[in-house]
DNA sequence: ATGAAAGCGCTAACAC
DNA sequence: GTGTTAGCGCTTTCAT
């Protein structure tokens, strides 16, 4: 634990110098072009190991024109919701020899507009997902020129690369379930206010009414915590099917369910959705909506790679999802199965 | 949906040219220093609003010499441990001005080395967390001069900046704990083969030997599905008590518990490490360990923030930790509640 | 095949 | 207070 004194570091210059080449030849080697003379380049190979350099990235970037890196937005990185959809785009990105940053705008609005501004500036194009930021932000950041996506979300009347999901049919899926195990009203644990998914979600369960299905909303979020407080209030309410806004929530409506002393799916019926890796292994299983977040992160990364190689304009890609029934839903108590 | 045409980012020249003022002055007003008319001034920033300009990063990192990001490499971003850590790193490099960059080995020892490389290249300095890599590699990172900090991980003989857990402490806190309850033997489902903690949780285990509490140890790694898979091996050999190697694997063990209707704490006591939230929300809520990620995430930050400043070693801070005791632990059926 | 040199956009002396 | 200019380290024509 000394002080290790700041030496200049080893540039193209001190290569070129130790290797008797020129810096161009160096930069030639190091990038892989191979009109140089073998005996040469191995000669500067030998030296840039030895001189242990390492090219500037901040100068290749202002020469090159462009980062290398390619920037991500989330709500909430503890969601394996936008870090399956990570992995995805982070594996593509490694093939195209580019680098994710990614930054967490803790479900902020503001915040969220900050971020992708900097994003902006440090990447080649960036990937916003789930944003919450006003439509007029949206807008502003889509007129900067900078290659963009923007994933799970639409936003009607605005030039904007879109990969959405169809929240919309993985919730009137729910709803088709529920009903025709008999049940006749759900309480809704809505999520974030600003979030098109919940509004997509809300929309799902105001069409369901079509089908005798009615509900009934408390607000709530998006994390297990929120989950686990508000579900008492719907519990106490006296209903026999709680859908979730996601599986986090669902999760922590369980585990209130636990503490009441309330048995699922018997006394209650409660779903998720996303169907992320714990909803497996909650007892009972969840009932959820399986959304494929790799396929999404890929789509995303791909809609992404076209731009930065200056492609315009392509089909909105919509993801489909699909119900993925577990233990957690049955029939109410005394009911029929039937379709309402 | 349109191409949006590819045309040049407005410069410092362009601001300069239209506000009828000097490269420098519009240089000195966009980094806020005050020795500028207030007339020129705002008549640059008026200009700097209405031509949208921002300052190109990559030349104001080449210029300036640092990038004003610092990099974090996690072998999971999926595990809350790791996500609490940067919350708290990521809350005090903004307030610096920095950001953070974080990326994800997938705890690939080879990955991490080549990631950290790439890290420091863009970085002004580093945080290493929980790195599986081996020794040498560690010790090549840190002669390359630049800053870097390493937590959750003690490398004997190596001049590294490290901040540590008590893992020991805490496992040998979980061991006493059982063997209060009456355990004798334990089943240890143990973490990821390079993990140091995973090392030190044993170490702490067979200390636990000179209590009377012996245990047998099961390979199973850091992921819940993993839980799930070794938990029936554990199960099937009959023991009552199942020491897992964190959060994550104790409820993937709770998970096949239920499955095969093996009632915990009554007939098999589980027991995990690190305290995530679904800790607590797990039925029956999860015995485990209290690790303060917050507080690991800043101490990093600080570290790592003196080092940027030029500062000289510190003292290698620990992190203490705390038992939590929840319903997954009890006596073992039969057994009298004494020390062994 | 190799090298010289003109930028890339910005900061920070340094002069006025 | 304001402008001029020399880099920062690299890529990339353009000559040779």
């Amino acid at each position: 634990m000394t002080t290790t004194s700041r030496q200049r570091r080893t540039t193209i210059a001190d290569v070129a110098r130790a290797a008797g080449a020129s810096i161009s030849t160096v930069s030639r080697v190091v990038n892989g072009v191979d009109t140089v003379d073998a005996a040469l380049a191995e000669r500067v190979r030998r030296t840039v190991v030895e001189l242990g350099y390492r090219p500037n990235a901040a100068a290749q970037g202002l020469a090159r024109g462009r980062s290398g890196t390619i920037g991500v937005l989330v709500p909430d990185l503890a969601n394996p919701y936008f870090h399956d959809m990570l992995k995805a785009l982070s594996a593509l990105a490694r093939g195209g020899g580019q680098r994710v940053l990614v930054m967490d705008s803790g479900e902020d609005p503001y915040e969220e507009r900050e971020l992708a501004e900097d994003l902006i500036r440090h990447s080649d194009g960036i990937l916003l997902c789930s944003p919450r930021m006003p439509r007029a932000d949206l807008a502003a950041l889509a007129h900067r020129g900078h290659p963009m996506v923007v994933a799970n979300r639409v936003v009607l009347g605005l030039e904007l690369h879109t990969i959405t999901v169809d929240f919309f049919g993985g919730m009137l899926a729910v709803c088709g379930h529920l009903a025709q195990l008999g049940h006749r009203e759900v309480v809704y644990l809505s999520g974030p206010e600003a979030s098109w998914a919940n509004a997509e979600r809300l929309r799902a369960l105001e069409a369901a009414r079509a089908f005798g299905l009615s509900f009934r909303t408390i607000p709530c979020g998006s994390t297990t915590e929120a989950g686990y407080e508000t579900a008492s209030a719907a519990l106490e309410s006296g209903t026999r099917a709680v859908v979730a806004y996601n599986d986090f929530v669902a999760l922590g409506a369980l585990a209130r369910c636990a503490d009441l002393g309330v048995r699922v799916p018997e006394e209650v019926s409660v779903t998720g959705f996303d169907d992320i890796g714990m909803a497996r292994y909650a007892s009972p299983g969840l009932t959820t909506v399986r959304v494929p977040r790799d396929t999404l992160g890929r789509l995303a990364g791909e809609a992404l790679a076209r731009l930065l190689q200056g492609a315009g304009g392509e089909d909105p890609a919509a993801v489909p999802v699909e119900l993925q029934v577990r233990g957690s839903t049955a029939a109410p108590a005394g009911a029929p199965s039937a379709a309402g």
